[in-house]
DNA sequence: CTGAAAGCGCTTACAG
DNA sequence: CTGAAAGCGCTTACAG
């Protein structure tokens, strides 16, 4: 059933109808009650390409993937794309999923030329980021999911990692630990870097010395949780306390305990980044782990709705948050071994 | 740049140059190169509405997550979609991701009536599955990852549950385990239930009592795989080895283990099964674990391919693989303490 | 409050 | 080998 047939069915006019199903102040009300019912009874639902082809609106945001960053392959990357899909089926809008094959630069002006999408959702950005002034010179508009220097008004939805990691590190400071490092996520990216910098900063507010050897960076996996973990454990002067970018490197760090024959908690402190994932919830762990929380699910919600704000013409320089980020002590931080007695 | 504008400028019609664009042979080989280079110069892209709406055509497949079953939430979907994107992109298809608000089937309903896709990828089946009648009515065309009941004809892509986890049944066995406990997914899907018969009948082929005490399914998270490892560990007379259905439930099984006192491989024997995940890498773990394998990156690489089949026309019940699924030894599994000595 | 008609940017019989 | 024209199914000035 299409608008022409429906438009037969009623006796009306495609223009009238059309009209009414799109909610237009100007129909009658016993019209539009009747076209309603009508579309109800044919599940009529307009066809899409038709939509987009007349109004010149995709109805649709776009999320890319880089093939070389491997962001797909980060699992927390399926909780924001929930966040992202439920808010925008709210809206009636669609969410677009593309692999960048060779250079993403392609992909951004694919999407862009092809009118495929009203708005793009950019994901790991760095400082520096070239698709951000891509992305304007291809007038697509954009949500930064995290942030960049660029002068260009760009929204964004950021959490404030580096108050997170601030904070943490005050806190273990306060518990005792003097000497406390940090398993980061690549400083490549602009969430890695503000992490370190809270971190550097509290240290340096204390008057510790900010010793560059207790700062690892790297991929956020089991793995390399454990091999840094194990790095900074074996030193001379290991940290007695911990700070994880993420979950699964917080999972590595304490085998990494464990295998040295180490206590977690009462030995080495832990806190790490929680974005909320179900598949491994740090209250329930071994000792329970204590941590910066943000639920990158909401955050994916969240820039749904300014995706569609910008796809609707809002000005991008007015649509900036910054969340807060939640601190939640567990018992994998506690005093050091030298102050616990 | 629209086609009219290229048209113009080249001085030919629309007609041609959309034939050249769109490799038809009649096209003569001079004037093709002539488009060719003249679309490459003005980065042309035709607008997609358009031509889905000349074509009938979405050039795109759906992806829908049920809100219920929280498939969003599992990290492996992360990699899945990953596979579906990189080949989507190879073959110029859109991957169009929804969330399902409140029914499933009314997502399915609207994809279907405004035309937005041209197949579905239907995941975590059930055996009888209403889905698939429901797309077959719609006249959908479906992948199903994994396999149901249903007579009608769909295509399909599955891996082989069964024979993954009774040949991990059996090397156990063979290994002297006697007492092998089942930590599964939520059987109401038909991967969960054919792993459970894999197991199931292996146990039974030996002659082994198959008490249903031993076997224990749920959510696949590392917390549900600690709480299900120790409640089967604290049994009187308890496994001394654990077949489980994901890496975050072995996590979780690994940290039962220890937890009791016990050694992991050397007191308990742990195999699980391996999407493939890059955070969570079996091999480095300590011990290494062993696993079934199957990259579900390549799973939805195929799955893709095999969509773009059926919106081309071709047939789904010619479309049908099982994947054979490889186990992987590694120092988690040993012979069972009493006949280690 | 309603309708006839143009137009969105393509593809594709049909004609030559 | 090439082109004029119709049509895909909507939306939206414009007219009444």
């Amino acid at each position: 059933m299409n608008l022409k047939q429906l438009a037969l069915h009623l006796g009306l006019s495609q223009t009238t109808v059309s009209r009414a199903l799109n909610g237009f102040p100007e129909v009658g009300e016993r019209t539009r009650r009747r076209v309603l019912a009508a579309a109800e009874q044919f599940h009529y639902r307009p066809n899409a390409s038709a939509r987009k082809l007349a109004t010149g609106r995709a109805g649709a945001i776009g999320v890319v993937f880089s093939s070389d960053r491997n962001l797909l392959l980060d699992p927390i990357f399926t909780d924001f794309l929930a966040g992202v899909a439920a808010r925008s089926a709210e809206s009636d809008t669609d969410v677009l999923v593309s692999s960048a094959l060779g250079d993403e630069a392609d992909t951004y002006r694919r999407l862009a030329r092809a009118h495929s999408v009203d708005a793009v959702i950019l994901s790991m950005p760095r400082e520096e980021d070239p698709r951000v002034s891509l992305l304007h010179r291809l007038a697509l508009p954009v949500v930064v999911h995290g942030r960049t220097e660029s002068k260009l008004p760009y929204a964004h939805l950021d959490i404030d990692n580096e108050g997170a990691f601030r904070r943490a590190t005050e806190m273990l400071a306060d518990l005792g630990h003097r000497r406390i490092g940090l398993i980061n996520g690549d400083t490549a990216f602009t969430f890695a870097l503000h992490r370190e910098r809270g971190w550097r900063e509290a240290l340096a507010a204390r008057g510790f010395a900010v010793s560059a050897e207790l700062g690892r960076a790297g991929q956020m996996t089991e793995e390399s949780g454990y091999r840094f973990a194990r790095l900074l454990l074996e030193f001379e002067a290991p940290p007695s306390a911990l700070l994880c970018s993420s979950i699964f490197a917080a999972l590595g760090a304490m085998r990494a305990i464990r295998d040295l024959g180490l206590a977690i908690g009462r030995d080495v402190s832990i806190v790490a980044h929680d974005d909320g994932l179900a598949a491994v919830r740090p209250e329930t762990l071994t000792p329970a782990l204590t941590t910066t929380f943000s639920s990158i699910r909401a955050a994916g919600a969240r820039i749904a709705e300014i995706a569609a704000a910008l796809a609707a013409g809002a000005d991008p320089a007015s649509l900036h948050e910054v969340w807060p980020v939640d601190i939640v002590f567990r018992g994998s931080t506690l005093p050091p071994p030298e102050r616990a007695s």
